[in-house]
DNA sequence: CGGCAACTTTGACCCAGATCAATATCGATG
DNA sequence: CATCGATATTGATCTGGGTCAAAGTTGCCG
């Protein structure tokens, strides 16, 4: 019932509405969830890390593409079967109600990103959302890995690749952070980091 | 262990971080959840309808303001007992989860509602859901109902109040819908409506 | 190690939608 | 039914971020 499937860095997992014959969960890699319109606009609403979800009991399509960010690595399991397993142990859909709750906060509030905030505060978000979830025992030093292009990172945020850049270059400028690489950062003033993201002091959390 | 509370419109039924000895639902009018910046910019992330929650088990807060947007009554229910339901009675949490994983799909077509549409896809989308949801029987010339001030659609759809207006304007110039009042409305042209929502054919509802 | 393709940065210009500012409409109230 | 406050519309202007264009980087592969 149990079975494990490689796809490669920029390789489509699922379209958009393809029939599910299996819900995955990944094991390994990041993926992302997105939705293209005719015209090519592309607006990526979230992303699958380890542990997360593709497909849920009871729906057998996704809404969305879903897409390899880096190589994947995932663990299917047949959609009957586990439907009946979270039919038959109470335990299990509890489990995916909580995991469903704590997305569909995250996605509140990356609503509030979309739609109310300015491009520098969307950039200070996504970085310390990258920091915060990046979980380095606090080897302040240590640089942090940023998975996505420049292109994923503004299909994430709602904005053109070129504003990604001109923004982060801004953050650096300020001496909020520096690049070692063009995909490994270190934050330098953390305390200038949040105050650019537009958050009061302690809320607004994006797990 | 049941109870019910009226209020009324306007008024605040819960602020973020509220500490929740009761789960509610929604059993007559619309609230809206949301997040104030410090600032004050505002956004919408979504509306309740009767039968939806406020509140989740397992959580001991709300991290959004709950606002009546009509008059609104509530069922109320002790957060300890409602809990213990879930606990108990597996079918319970099975539907918990049904209703989570619904919203967070519909959050996340509103993140591309949010972070990629234009102002007039947004307000036709918007418009277009409006008249899905109030599912009037096929009577054609039948006005809707608009129970948003043109203040709240902007902070749902991430637009000014005055970009509302205008657009909701242009729809009118153009033949796509007429205004009986500032809050009835009857669409004249549903495919010239479903044009302008930027979505493609069949895809892209939202419930 | 050279050449190409993918990604990124930077610059110049433009425009959709925000902002600022009147004016108009509506509904409630004395 | 005149007044007033809340809500809407409309107009004029401004600007953040998009668009278009041209270099820089980087890394891969023959």
């Amino acid at each position: 019932m149990k079975s494990y499937k490689t796809i490669t860095q920029g390789e489509p997992i699922i379209w958009r509405s393809d029939d599910l014959h299996h819900i995955s969960s990944v094991v390994s890699g990041i993926a992302s969830l997105s939705r293209t319109l005719e015209d090519g606009r592309t607006q990526v609403v979230g992303l699958l890390l380890p542990s997360d979800f593709i497909g849920s009991p009871g729906r057998e399509t996704v809404d969305f593409d879903v897409t390899a960010v880096t190589d994947v690595t995932l663990c299917r399991f047949e959609r009957k079967a586990f439907e009946k397993l979270v039919r038959d142990v109470p335990h299990i859909s509890q489990r995916v109600m909580e995991m469903a709750l704590d997305e569909l906060n995250a996605a509140r509030e990356w609503m509030v990103l979309l739609g109310r905030k300015t491009a520098r505060e969307k950039i200070a978000t996504f970085i310390e959302m990258v920091v915060r979830r990046d979980n380095v025992p606090v080897h302040a030093g240590e640089p942090h890995a940023l998975p996505l292009t420049r292109e994923e990172i503004a299909n994430f945020l709602g904005l053109t690749l070129e504003t990604v850049s001109r923004q982060l270059t801004s953050l650096k400028k300020d001496g909020v952070l520096t690049f070692t690489d063009r995909r490994k950062f270190t934050v330098l003033n953390l305390a200038a980091l949040h105050d650019a993201t537009g958050d009061d002091a302690d809320g607004g959390m994006i797990v």
